[in-house]
DNA sequence: TGATATCCATTAGTAAAACCGATTGATCTA
DNA sequence: TAGATCAATCGGTTTTACTAATGGATATCA
């Protein structure tokens, strides 16, 4: 069975006449009647009475007639879903990401589901290894971390921003004048990081013993959020990516002098697999967000 | 799109492996390859991620594997439709009979419905020019009905039993004792018969005409169950076919002497369409009755 | 009633495709 | 690093969908 054959079926038995709808399907009624015959053939029954000149369904064409219908309209009902989610009205997109990126993922999260209804969107958190691991098994289409290098070759990847890692205190802290801060004068200084297996912490761990640099670390957060949160307070300095800051007004960046502490922002993507149209959309989105804060 | 093409991806999707679901559809890992990618090209979207050295599902993938399911699913369906009807199980018998007829359909009448619980049963009692008609339009499966020689070429036909038109009156009547009446003897009697158009009506005139026998008709009935009622008061003779008394347990048949009378019964088929196989099956129920009652 | 037109089936030949076997290139594993 | 395994690709064969032409049967019309 044929869906070509179906749609010689049905519209056979529609107009009741070989030639005519031979016609209307661009083919000769010759081939019509063949394909007409290995229909019936392999249903073990005529569809078709060849009554005189005319022909008119059987029984078994009545009934079959039904269900050749249905059937059209399914193969129909699946192109068209593809065609949806090639328009992205429908289907999911799973992203990944270090807390870090919260703050810019935010206007895109607003925006999407006004636009895409039918789009259903997880946000994953969680640190860069957690990250690349789900990337890998496609649990998720695509991530956002920082990289010191351009990431290997395993993951294709986009450049977002660079960003620095920088010192941050609330307003009223008495630091929080300074225009900037050496990054030697971090050696000994009372502070709460985020925790160990945090892509930031990782960099910065390496980067400060590179210097030789030892700051007191008096707390580790695994939640960034919490933390900067306890920053507030007043009473406590912490090390993180500039970004992180955003949208928290009772806090101030400090920048540490020299470039040691730049870090590329990226997004990720498994290589070599298809990219839903939704995820490629939410990324330009994510990159007019970052266009905007630049100006 | 074709319905293989559907059944080698749902197999591809469900195993995630181009060799094993080749072998299993008894194809080689080329052929589904191309068949795959010939499915994605149309769908203008790969259904496959091919990362490393295996595959997985896209998002139009999975999708798109919900509706291959629902048309695979639904060609079964239409199959099993098929299958059914051949086995009788769901369908449509339109019977057309003479009023003749009702005491030889009764028994067939009570017993297929238990036989066939999913058929559906109409027949339509008419006239035997009506009845061809609707035969010629295939709106009855088959009629019953009487013809003088076989009938015409324009329907096949199969014998069911002889008849002949006899007089019928009520036990109570004067002539019900009679063994035989002559045909001349009809000439001027008073009678009921049935109407103009009716074929048992029709042919009785012909003969009788030819005998130049008039009988003096007083009223003349389109119900045969009507006539044969007031024929039970005592009062009326009529002429019939012998058969139609069947059942009428206070009616008597006087035979007319002479041979003119004979008619024969036919099951009649519109030449060259389909037999439902619930209608060969309940003609042969049919015959399985006349059988009984020559007995 | 015969001539004509129209219908579907059939036939023979052609173009398209599905398919296979063999090979390639990539990747995973021992 | 060698071997095994995977999917993609290539060239060639078989199958089949298709067309054009023809035949047979049946309506239509002068």
């Amino acid at each position: 069975m044929e869906l070509r054959q179906l749609a010689y079926f049905v519209k056979a038995a529609e107009i009741a006449h070989f030639t005519e709808a031979a016609a209307a399907m661009y083919i000769t009624q010759s081939t019509l009647s063949q394909q007409i015959k290995a229909l019936e053939t392999e249903l073990g029954m005529p569809l078709f009475d060849r009554v005189g000149k005319h022909v008119q369904l059987t029984e078994a064409g009545s009934v079959f007639l039904l269900h050749a219908r249905q059937i059209l309209l399914d193969v129909e009902k699946g192109k068209q879903a593809i065609e949806e989610l090639q328009n992205l009205l429908t289907g999911e997109l799973r992203i990944g990401a270090t807390y870090a990126f919260t703050s810019l993922l935010l206007p895109a999260l607003t925006s999407f589901p006004d636009k895409y209804p039918g789009l259903r969107i997880f946000v994953h958190y969680g640190n860069t290894e957690e990250l690349e691991r789900k990337l890998r098994s496609s649990e998720l289409d695509f991530i956002l971390a920082f990289h010191q290098l351009t990431p290997g070759k395993e993951f294709e990847s986009q450049e977002l921003f660079i960003s620095k890692v920088v010192m941050a205190v609330s307003k009223k802290h008495p630091m929080a004048q300074l225009k900037e801060i050496n990054l030697k004068s971090l050696d000994g200084m009372e502070m709460i990081l985020a925790s160990k297996g945090f892509s930031s912490r990782d960099f910065l761990s390496t980067v400060l013993e590179k210097h030789k640099v030892y700051p007191a670390v008096k707390i580790e957060l695994n939640d960034v959020h919490a933390l900067l949160s306890m920053l507030e307070s007043g009473h406590w300095v912490t090390l993180l990516n500039e970004r992180a800051l955003n949208g928290w007004k009772n806090l101030v960046a400090v920048p540490i002098a020299g470039k040691a502490l730049l870090r590329k922002a990226y997004v990720l993507w498994q290589r070599g697999t298809y990219r839903k149209k939704a995820a490629d959309l939410f990324v330009k989105e994510l990159l007019k967000g970052i266009e905007k804060q630049k100006q």
